[in-house]
DNA sequence: TAAAATAAGTCAACATGGCTGACATATTCT
DNA sequence: AGAATATGTCAGCCATGTTGACTTATTTTA
């Protein structure tokens, strides 16, 4: 055997608790919850990796085809700052998602040195295929909570 | 100007919308959701990644002293499982981890093959402190909610 | 008891996506 | 005309994932 990655995470990650306060003085459930986070995060972004990858992208082009499909024609700047890293790292994932025509760049016509982004037919196609998995994980967890609705948050 | 870092993600990401199919026939409360989990994720982090620089330290590291704080004793393999990761990327923050006695590893008795993993009290303080910012979170967000607990889910 | 399987660890190399610093270019504002 | 702004680029560093190949100690099994 020269590595053992094949093995995946199928066991539930249990830790039957009583809702009380444990040793260290914190409130059980919310530690918990804390640890839920991670797990829930990770297969969030499991679904979207996967298609990713087929494409040769990676988390990163995801962000930004997903804030530009949700806001069409925003600014370089504004991207910036919604996913608050720096130009230099935006700026390689952009450039792969232009030149592979998932992104359209439109100067503004009042300000001709702001650039406009927008998705592609191709673009809009890809957004779509990345969030459907993510829409079915909530209304999934929805439908197991008998919630149902997120309005009362 | 060299560089402009030094911008935040002050404004709220609001989007107003009312909660029905957008053009692209997909529920918008849902859509919301998605980049809430984005915004969700990236903040609850953000404590501990501050309290993890100053020690020299990253996430991955935090992953390791979170899960060994929660299953005192567990295997390195058991570790590996957990996290999904291999055992390459794991050794090197575990070892960081055991050098600077964060973490400590007993031989099992009865297969001498086996490490557990446990926290030193050293490190039982560090875990405390990066738990509790994110704890405080969950406390904040589910007073606002006025469920203010976790019981139903 | 010899061979196989398991648990852990290590070396080397590579990819992604953060970061800093330093500049370049075009455009607009003062 | 000069300053400020928006965008883009080069070079290099760091953290943390990955693969592949191999070692050592220990336990299981045929």
């Amino acid at each position: 055997m020269s590595q053992d990655n094949s093995e995946t995470l199928s066991k539930k990650h249990e830790t039957p608790q009583i809702c009380e306060m444990s040793s260290l003085g914190l409130p059980q459930e919310l530690v918990e919850a804390v640890e839920l986070m991670f797990f829930a995060y990770r297969d969030f972004v499991s679904d979207p990796d996967t298609i990713l990858e087929s494409h040769g992208f990676g988390r990163a082009h995801h962000r930004v085809l997903h804030f530009v499909g949700r806001r069409p024609g925003m600014s370089v700047s504004e991207l910036l700052h919604i996913l608050s890293i720096t130009k230099q790292s935006l700026s390689r994932v952009l450039k792969d998602l232009i030149e592979e025509k998932y992104i359209i760049q439109e100067t503004d016509e009042h300000d001709r040195r702001i650039k406009r982004l927008l998705l592609s037919p191709k673009g809009q196609k890809l957004h779509r295929n990345l969030i459907d998995p993510q829409i079915r994980r909530f209304q999934d967890s929805l439908a197991k909570s008998e919630i149902g609705t997120l309005e009362k948050w």
